[in-house]
DNA sequence: AGCACGCCGACT
DNA sequence: GTCGGCGTGCTC
């Protein structure tokens, strides 16, 4: 009655509301509720607005008020899509957190967090879904329409929808023909990830019971294939319920009729699902375990620390078995009915880890993730805010999920740069971002890594964090073996070929010949091929950016890695004329082409960005390894992550220098933990395994430190080098690009604003420096430091550099230079 | 982000 | 004489 009461009020009363508009504005803008619309207004629905002259957005709403602005006379909102709220208020407070934390609008951050599909603009493109069947559905007189004058292959707008159906209100018609697949957004089109498919069978719940059964195979008596398909079934499926239906074909005597027959009378149930790339014996390890006593202690420390910090550092070794204590600890989130967050680096998430949790957890889990198309996305989306799926396992952007009722974060390796987005705004840090998500809904983080960032470290070690430490390998499996080979000695006593030292051919032969694998591991793919001449010293540089064009082998031609520019390739040297051009440089494609000659007729495959987008498929790559089609895998920093293989005895790293020189000040840590992590890949379960490093600086401490599994030691030298030089932990740091495409113009004002800085803010400000690349697309960049002292309140340097950015500005002359701010750069 | 408005160069 | 280049400013 109250409520009717409330509702009657309403809707005479004139609402004005706040939206989120998905665009880089500084400001909120406020549009009129008609008087129809006011009992759908509710904050989190999405609402369409006219912004500008003629364009359509979708925006959220933020809030809800009913004060008439007195400069301007509002719009109208057009209409409101939603039944029920897609954005949770958590996760509206949550935007507006990153915003102010990452110095950047709600809007990018409503960009970001949104999937496209939730984001229809007046051009977003319209056509009928391929499989679409007009029977499959009921559809109403406006869907009906629609999907009519789409034919079989024409492309609408939003814009030309609306007029089509003569009505403002068509996103309800659009939202229920995505819903039931009748229609696809253009965006979609362009998709090119496309997960594997398989067809898996498994049994109707009604045949677990055993009386059921045997009254089955009473009744197949007369069906000999079928009972062969049944029995094969239930051998196979003790590993896990879902067996491949191609599997069932190969290990009974039944064919695909059988099989067919026993769906229709309701035996089995097919799914397609997406290949799973375990084999047998792994899904039997990860279905059936049970928790070492190395694991037990640190899941019930990590259960007492939980009762006290709601942060907690899960410290264990490469092959500790992290994995099956965040099983057992979701487990437990789950049992009180919550939801968990399992953050993974991106490169993570096509590997193993993903297999193993997804089989465990079953369609209690989704999988979140860039690279999956717009549809998938959306489902995932609604199924987390409707609590469907109870477990989201996802890169970083998956911190922007609806969660109803989230208990735990897990972050594994935590380390990663990949929990941090660059490029665009939001400039955000997944990890550190996931602890203030975990405030907000008074849920618990867990943080993993065999190589925790320093950051992590040293709050665990002053008590803000707990830590529990894993230093047990599950498998018993000893640490591997290492070996430093200093390329300056080698070199020197003319024993090298091409890249290898003689030392590590000698092992690579050894390993070979006992038919076990070996991983080479090559830093950067950027540290390639570039063509120089030998004449003159000329090479081809970008021509939007300031670097070198890289040679690639597979495709012929100089390739920029920055933008994606790439010419042919020369047959003269452009400045003098001579013939005299040379490779210079190696990267994977050349080392490959050196092995093959020293090793010929073994088998070298290729991990890296290019081979993986020419061939397509990583899986296939990781595939053939695994089933040892393949003797030596050669790669960059994808082999060092979540991948496990048993049979490699041999890991090789080029040349570690690449790494350790990197002019950034968590070079020494970042090698480190790289060397470590792929240190970890080496040895079977019941071998040792070898890693051997080659480098010219071959007594460099952080090399001792790998070589001694000491991070206690790395630890303790980098913290001091970071005090000395008020580096994080001990500052945080803002790092601003100041942007132009005119040299000149970019050279005084940046030098302007670093004044205007320094004035109001000190010797906290740093530059402006000319960074590595100093154009990129055509924009030539200065970079400005912020280094702030924990001392000092970083909201008011914030407030203060925002101010000193207005200022700037307003100036006339700097009005087309662009600012970027980077809070915490790394 | 996009779109209109506005002020300078090579064209029917 | 005009068409169109993209610099600048605004969008509730």
């Amino acid at each position: 009655m109250e409520n009717e009461l409330e509702l009657d009020y309403r809707e005479q009363e004139t609402l004005f509301i706040e939206v989120i508009l998905p665009l880089a504005l500084q400001i909120n803008y406020t549009y009129r509720v008609p008087f129809e619309l006011n009992q759908q207004i509710e904050i989190g629905k999405r609402v369409i607005v006219q912004f500008g002259k003629n364009r359509m957005y979708t925006s959220i709403i933020k809030s809800v008020h009913n004060i008439a602005p007195e400069n301007y006379t509002a719009k109208y909102i057009i209409d409101v899509i939603d039944a029920v709220p897609i954005v949770p208020p958590i996760q509206l407070s949550f935007w507006k957190w990153i915003s102010k934390y990452y110095l950047c609008t709600e809007g990018e951050v409503m960009i970001a967090a949104l999937p496209s599909a939730f984001k229809l603009a007046s051009e977003t493109l319209v056509i009928r879904h391929p499989n679409f069947q007009l029977s499959d559905q009921v559809l109403s007189e406006k869907e009906q329409a629609l999907i009519n004058a789409l034919g079989s292959d024409k492309k609408i707008s939003i814009e030309e929808v609306s007029e089509l159906l003569g009505q403002k209100s068509i996103y309800p018609v659009i939202t229920s023909l995505l819903d039931k697949q009748a229609i696809l957004l253009s965006e979609e089109l362009h998709d090119k990830y496309k997960p594997l498919l398989k067809t898996y069978i498994k049994l109707e719940e009604f045949f677990l019971d055993i009386k059921n059964q045997e009254e089955l195979f009473k009744q197949l008596e007369r069906a000999p294939k079928q009972l062969d398909a049944l029995l094969s079934y239930l051998h196979l499926s003790k590993l896990n319920p879902f067996v491949a239906k191609q599997d069932l074909l190969e290990h009974s005597h039944a064919g695909d009729a059988a099989i067919s027959a026993l769906i229709k009378k309701e035996v089995f149930k097919a799914e397609r699902r997406k290949v799973s790339r375990l084999r047998a014996n792994d899904i039997e390890q990860f279905i059936n375990f049970e928790l070492s006593d190395a694991q037990q202690k640190a899941f019930d420390e990590l259960k007492k620390g939980f009762q006290k910090q709601e942060v907690q550092l899960l410290f264990g070794v490469t092959a500790s078995g992290k994995t099956q204590i965040y099983i057992k600890l979701i487990e437990e989130i789950l049992a009180q009915g919550k939801q968990v967050l399992f953050l993974v680096p991106e490169i993570a998430l096509t590997t193993q880890i993903v297999e193993r949790i997804s089989l465990f957890f079953g369609d209690k889990l989704g999988v979140y993730h860039s690279k999956f198309n717009d549809n998938e996305r959306v489902e995932i989306w609604n199924k987390v805010s409707t609590g469907e799926y109870k477990i989201i396992l996802g890169a970083r952007s998956s911190i922007f999920l609806p969660f109803t009722d989230l208990g735990l974060i897990i972050v594994d390796e935590e380390h990663e740069s990949s929990f941090k987005q660059y490029d665009p705004a939001p400039r955000y840090q997944a990890r550190d971002a996931s602890i203030f998500l975990a405030s907000l809904y008074k849920s618990k983080v867990l943080l993993g890594s065999a190589t925790p960032s320093l950051e992590s470290y040293y709050n665990a070690r002053n008590g803000k964090y707990g830590m529990v430490e894993l230093l047990e390998r599950y498998s018993g499996t000893p640490l591997p073996q290492h070996q430093i080979i200093s390329l300056a000695e080698a070199s020197q006593k003319k024993m090298m070929t091409a890249f290898f030292a003689q030392d590590l051919i000698d092992k690579m032969r050894e390993v070979l010949h006992k038919k076990q694998q070996i991983i080479l591991f090559q830093n950067r793919r950027g540290y390639t091929t570039i063509l120089i001449c030998g004449t003159c010293g000329f090479t081809s540089k970008c021509v939007q950016c300031d670097v070198s064009l890289t040679y690639h082998k597979s495709t012929g031609k100089l390739h920029c890695h920055y933008c994606g520019y790439h010419q042919n390739t020369l047959n003269a040297c452009p400045a003098c004329g001579s013939n005299n051009l040379l490779q210079k440089g190696f990267g994977t494609e050349r080392i490959e082409e050196e092995l093959e000659l020293i090793f010929p007729g073994i088998t070298i495959d290729r991990l890296d960005l290019d081979s993986t987008r020419t061939k397509n498929s990583m899986f296939q790559i990781i595939n053939d390894f695994q089933h040892k089609k393949t003797d030596v895998l050669i790669g960059t920093q994808m082999v060092a992550k979540g991948l496990d293989f048993d049979n490699v005895a041999l890991i090789g790293v080029i040349n570690a220098d690449t790494l350790m020189n990197f002019p950034d000040f968590r070079a020494f840590e970042r090698s480190f933990q790289l060397l470590t992590q792929v240190s970890g890949r080496a040895g079977r379960r019941d071998e040792q395994g070898e890693v051997i490093i080659q480098a010219y600086d071959a007594k460099h401490r952080i090399l001792k430190q790998v070589v001694e599994n000491d991070y206690e030691a790395m630890y303790n030298e980098e913290l001091a080098e970071r005090k000395a030089f008020n580096y994080p932990p001990f500052s945080r740091m803002i790092s601003i690009d100041v942007k132009s495409k005119d040299q000149v113009l970019l050279h005084n004002a940046a030098k302007h604003f670093a004044n205007q800085l320094k004035h109001h803010l000190g010797d906290i400000v740093l530059g402006p420096e000319q960074p590595l690349i100093s154009r990129i697309r055509s924009y030539y960049i200065e970079q400005i430091t912020l280094k702030v002292k924990r001392e000092i309140s970083i909201n008011t340097v914030k407030e203060i550099l925002m101010n000193c950015i207005k200022e700037f500005q307003s100036e006339k002359a700097f009005r087309a230079i662009k600012i970027q701010i980077d809070v915490d750069p790394y």
